[in-house]
DNA sequence: CATGTCATATTTGTTAACAATCATTGTTAA
DNA sequence: TTAACAATGATTGTTAACAAATATGACATG
């Protein structure tokens, strides 16, 4: 029997419009471009993307089930707002996730992989000394999947890959203004603990750069996009 | 202003078929009723469920997120057939994440909540005299669920609804013929450590239990539903 | 002037028809 | 008899048109 391997479809993934939109949404998100609260029409986004509404609602629904878009029946879609309980629960889950990744890559880990961490905290420095915001967001998420991917546990992955795309949206919605988020320490820290196999050093920094983040927030002076107008109408002093 | 609340549309919960259709083939693949590798037509499940194929699509959708069915393109939607790696996985990441849970259920479970995983426990024996697999199946991810519930964090509460699933799909691939998976005892001492507020004892017998059902697995004299009737007609002594 | 009502326009939800792909069966030729 | 080829049937993927719900704005009314 011949082996015809070019009578298969090759689907070349970037030609998923499914895909390719939630792609989209998704680096949005992570850059802070698309802020919670975010209106995601279909027809702008068939529009934008040139397929039909069909993928659009498929991809809005696989991000619904990702929590990173709330559906609202007979209104569309919206990027999530995340609540401060919701905060809370992502976080413990962030420290829950992270700690098991951390025993793994401590054994995992080879040159190669801490010579990729290093490069991705060198770009966030950069982007950080330029003042791309974006970038910096984007490469700091980067640092943490690098982290997941090296542990070698896909499903934990999948699970932080979600994880950090809603902290980007609570981050957005609750960091306190001029709190810094400072983390390029903290991860060139996490990488010296790995290449040295300082399995408890390394812990301590993960709970230390999570509690960091959380600790940063301020769920009573938050600028909720939704509600941001109303508040500033509402509370108006007569 | 009068308070109109028969205008808003309330979705009904039950009448969406989305919902429906996920709730649906979940419970089952729940109870082994749908084993790995089964066909999911669309055709089939829109004529079963009285709704169109978008809808049926939106659902096979969201279940492949969950990666609870896979999706093969111009091919259609099976159930999950995990592979021994991704078995691994899903036991590692229920390690972790139940550990976590553990440590949150002792400090917040009421009486109530005592009494209702009792509750559950007792069913779930009723249903083993009675031999009904499906349900024993059933209420034992009942009880791991009300775990979930009971420590309160949402987030790891939807990730161990999907864990357990593919749990159970692992579970009808690999579980090795004769072994019992007597998870009852160890069910409840689970619950009498937590009305004892013994957190390190409760922590050893979730790791037993899991290590339990996972050494308990096979995954070289496995019975693939896909392969076994062509085995069976294949071995056959001439 | 504020409030409630109604009409319009936009957006979401549904349905059906059409196109493309894959699996199966039947046929033909070596 | 076996293997390649072709035709058929069934299933998935796409598209457009239609129905239903919501948001917006004008208008009348207290």
């Amino acid at each position: 029997m011949k082996i015809e391997k070019t009578k298969q479809t090759v689907p070349a993934l970037d030609e998923i419009p499914e895909q390719t939109i939630i792609n989209s949404i998704t680096a949005a998100v992570s850059e802070q471009r698309l802020p919670a609260g975010t209106k995601l029409g279909e027809q702008m986004l068939s529009d934008l993307f040139n397929c039909n509404r069909a993928n659009v609602r498929r991809a809005l629904s696989t991000l619904a089930t990702m929590h990173v878009v709330q559906l609202q029946p007979n209104r569309g879609a919206f990027v999530s707002t995340p609540s401060p309980k919701e905060a809370g629960d992502v976080f413990e889950a962030r420290r829950t996730i992270e700690r098991t990744l951390a025993r793994k890559v401590i054994k995992n880990a080879r040159l190669q992989d801490i010579a990729d961490m290093r490069a991705t905290i060198a770009a966030e420095a950069d982007a950080r000394a330029q003042g791309d915001k974006p970038a910096e967001l984007r490469l700091s998420r980067t640092f943490h999947m690098q982290l997941a991917m090296i542990s070698g546990n896909t499903v934990l992955e999948r699970f932080l890959s979600e994880l950090t795309l809603r902290t980007t949206l609570i981050i957005g919605l609750y960091n306190k203004v001029g709190s810094s988020n400072c983390a390029e320490d903290e991860h060139l820290g996490m990488v010296n603990a790995i290449e040295n196999r300082d399995e408890e050093g390394l812990l301590l920094l993960i709970n230390q750069h999570l509690n960091h983040l959380e600790s940063s927030l301020d769920f009573k002076c938050a600028a909720k996009p939704f509600f941001s107008l109303a508040e500033q109408l509402t509370i108006v002093p007569a």
